[in-house]
RNA sequence: GCGCCCGUAGCUCAGCUGGAUAGAGCAUCGGCCUUCUAAGCCGAGGGUCGCAGGUUCGAGUCCUGCCGGGCGCGCCA
């Protein structure tokens, strides 16, 4: 926006349900005009952050120490100028100074509570939808259509769609893209088994073990006399157009995207086969690349391939590291076919951001195609492109995972053992649950489970796959937060009380209230973040607090027995503003919540 | 050889633009179910934040070097 269309503010508007603005922005801007008045040069920020205890008030303002070191004078005094002109309005209760200069804010409880209270009004818990909103695509999942989706798909698959429900909670229009594999050399190996399977038996009785099948055909590539090559002729027939070969080839992918969307809806994962646009799909835009490149001079002749070298790829003498677009036999490569998605994305997807959630070992590649998708013009200027990394999967040996027997672990089993463990867990604490709800129960536990012990850990580190992480239903996971949400729907349950009918006003009093109605507040705050930055982690770390901050509230603090008829509905209100939060954190997250577990 | 990521409690991990006494979970030990679901709560022990320098009033966080682990670096995807 141009300075001279900003809208001209009188004073800093505290959030409300007109606005977004976060707390701790608020308070920045409190902070940062009580400095300018102080004689503060205005490059100095008020730092402010959350308090790291409770004893330094709800949030604590570092910036005098810099300040006053930019200036020469004494840290103490200038935050003691800086509180001196501080309009505390009527969100501030008290200001004090410690330390060096730390100044510390407490919150008045008063003005928490209207502002929670408001915050529980709005069915959209005051997260407002954005404007202008953005065309996102969201590249993820991408399995292998070779083979059957195993532990390692995890990530991408899962992280992905948390973005995906995120920024579409958040107002953008997303448009969801799986890459899938299925094109290329292992599809002739394939094709060539599926020919010679099929005589003896339905191709669904042959693929009913993708893995398996898969495994078969790779083992008789290596070793049968003859099979590699009729695999090779395969591949060349398939990319000339052989009807034959892709009616084989078509029912090969209609069986494996099958089993993935059996997986997706086990998962709880939005994909649907509409999202695909597999590599083949770009099959006859590959020639058209590599004209584009060659035209615009970015493609040379080298060693019999077509590569592009360009400076800012260049290593540490200054020397332009090789993409190689096209093989010297003509193939193409993954990069050429990456590089028409993006020209596809860009020029008739009309996008402004696109994330991409590809294990971290492809950083290369994927610098490499969108450095070379900008200078063709593959890429609009304007566009975002954002490669998200994840790390890699090791064993409990700290090495890259594989299973004894040297295989993976295949997901749909990962999800078995998850739901039947969760089965028997209810079976033991519920006997008396009615068999369907206890059984929407488990694989709302066991699913929830596994997908939390994922998104729960910082994405681009590598992390060590362990059965009994992924399958705990104690401490920082999802049942734990499931729990949460179970018990206060309990509450209402119990009471005869649709929360939707309440509105009388929060009013903060217990420390346990005051706590859990500052965590509240920052919702809006942790999605903005997640979204920008795509760390789902953040939002789990934050939904976990709650649901501790709630658990120790719940213990200290009784809700249909409390004292007076306020203080009951005021808690009421507080535990649907938990319930709604929770609910819909998880649900961003694609964990379903239960009405009892 | 070059590049990217990582190294925090016995184990698995957080640690938000550098802030005050580095936090959780699991495991161990001790308490709490006649009161809204004990998948829970309260408490205890457990750390030279890989090592060594540097910048800073202040470093787990930033810079340099080293050690250790993972990954990537021209015709696989």
């Amino acid at each position: 926006m141009p300075w001279g269309k900003m809208p001209r503010f009188h004073g800093i508007v505290p959030p409300g349900p007109a606005n977004r603005m976060n707390i701790r922005d608020f308070l920045s801007k409190r902070l940062q005009a009580a400095m300018l008045a102080a004689g503060i040069p205005d490059d100095c920020q008020p730092l402010v952050t959350l308090s790291t205890r409770p004893q330094f008030g709800d949030y604590q303002a570092n910036g005098a120490m810099g300040a006053a070191k930019k200036m020469r004078t004494n840290p103490r005094a200038l935050a003691e100028a800086i509180i001196a002109t501080l309009d505390p309005g009527d969100e501030i209760e008290k200001v004090e100074i410690a330390g060096p200069g730390f100044i510390n804010i407490h919150l008045a409880p008063a003005w928490l509570g209207d502002r929670l209270t408001a915050v529980i009004d709005d069915p959209r818990l005051a997260i407002g939808r954005a404007d202008p909103a953005q065309t996102v695509v969201v590249d993820y999942s991408s399995p292998n259509l070779a083979k059957e989706m195993h532990v390692g798909h995890l990530r991408s698959t899962i992280i992905g769609d948390a973005l995906a429900r995120l920024l579409e909670h958040l107002g953008h229009k997303v448009i969801r893209q799986n890459h899938v594999g299925d094109w290329g050399t292992q599809f002739g190996m394939l094709l060539a088994h599926l020919e010679d399977r099929e005589t003896e038996t339905a191709a669904d009785v042959a693929l009913a073990d993708l893995e398996l099948f898969y495994r078969e055909a790779k083992g008789r590539f290596d070793d049968e006399p003859g099979f590699a090559d009729r695999a090779r002729n395969y591949v060349v027939q398939l990319q000339s157009g052989d009807a034959r070969c892709l009616a084989l080839w078509h029912e090969f992918i209609d069986i494996s995207i099958r089993h993935s969307e059996a997986i997706y809806q086990r998962l709880n994962v939005t994909l649907t086969r509409a999202d695909i646009r597999a590599e083949s799909a770009y099959n006859d835009d590959l020639p058209g690349i590599i004209d584009a490149l060659r035209e615009r001079g970015l493609a040379v002749e080298d060693q019999g391939a077509q590569v592009v070298f360009l400076d800012e790829l260049a290593d540490k003498e200054g020397k332009p590291q090789p993409v190689i677009v096209q093989k010297s036999g003509g193939g193409y490569l993954y990069a050429t076919t990456d590089l028409a998605a993006l020209r596809y994305r860009c020029h008739e997807l009309g996008v402004g951001r696109i994330l991409y959630f590809i294990d971290a070992r492809q950083s290369l590649h994927m610098q490499q195609v969108f450095a070379v998708g900008r200078h063709a013009g593959f890429a609009v200027p304007d566009a975002s492109l954002e490669h998200h990394p994840f790390g890699t999967m090791m064993g409990e040996d700290g090495k890259p995972f594989k299973t004894r027997a040297g295989g993976t672990v295949k997901l749909a089993e990962l999800l078995d053992e998850a739901v039947t463990r969760a089965a028997q867990l209810i079976a033991d604490k519920d006997p008396e649950l009615p068999t369907e709800e206890r059984n929407a129960v488990a694989r709302k536990v066991g699913i929830g489970a596994v997908k939390y012990a994922d998104l729960s850990r910082t994405r681009t580190s590598d992390y060590i796959f362990s059965w009994d992480a992924m399958l705990s239903f104690e401490g920082n996971t999802a049942p734990y937060l499931q729990y949460a949400y179970s018990r206060i729907r309990s509450i209402f349950r119990k009471a005869g009380i649709d929360p939707a009918t309440l509105t009388d006003p929060v009013t903060v009093v217990a420390a346990q209230e005051k706590a859990l109605s500052l965590h509240l507040l920052r919702f809006g705050e942790v999605l903005d973040q997640v979204a920008r930055d795509a760390y789902p982690h953040l939002l789990c770390s934050y939904l976990y607090e709650l649901a501790s901050l709630y658990m120790a509230f719940y213990e200290h603090c009784p809700v249909l027995k409390a004292d007076d008829d306020a203080l009951r509905s005021s808690r009421l209100r507080l535990c649907d503003g938990v319930a709604r939060t929770l609910g819909t954190g998880l649900d961003l997250l694609g964990i379903e919540v239960m009405e009892r577990m």
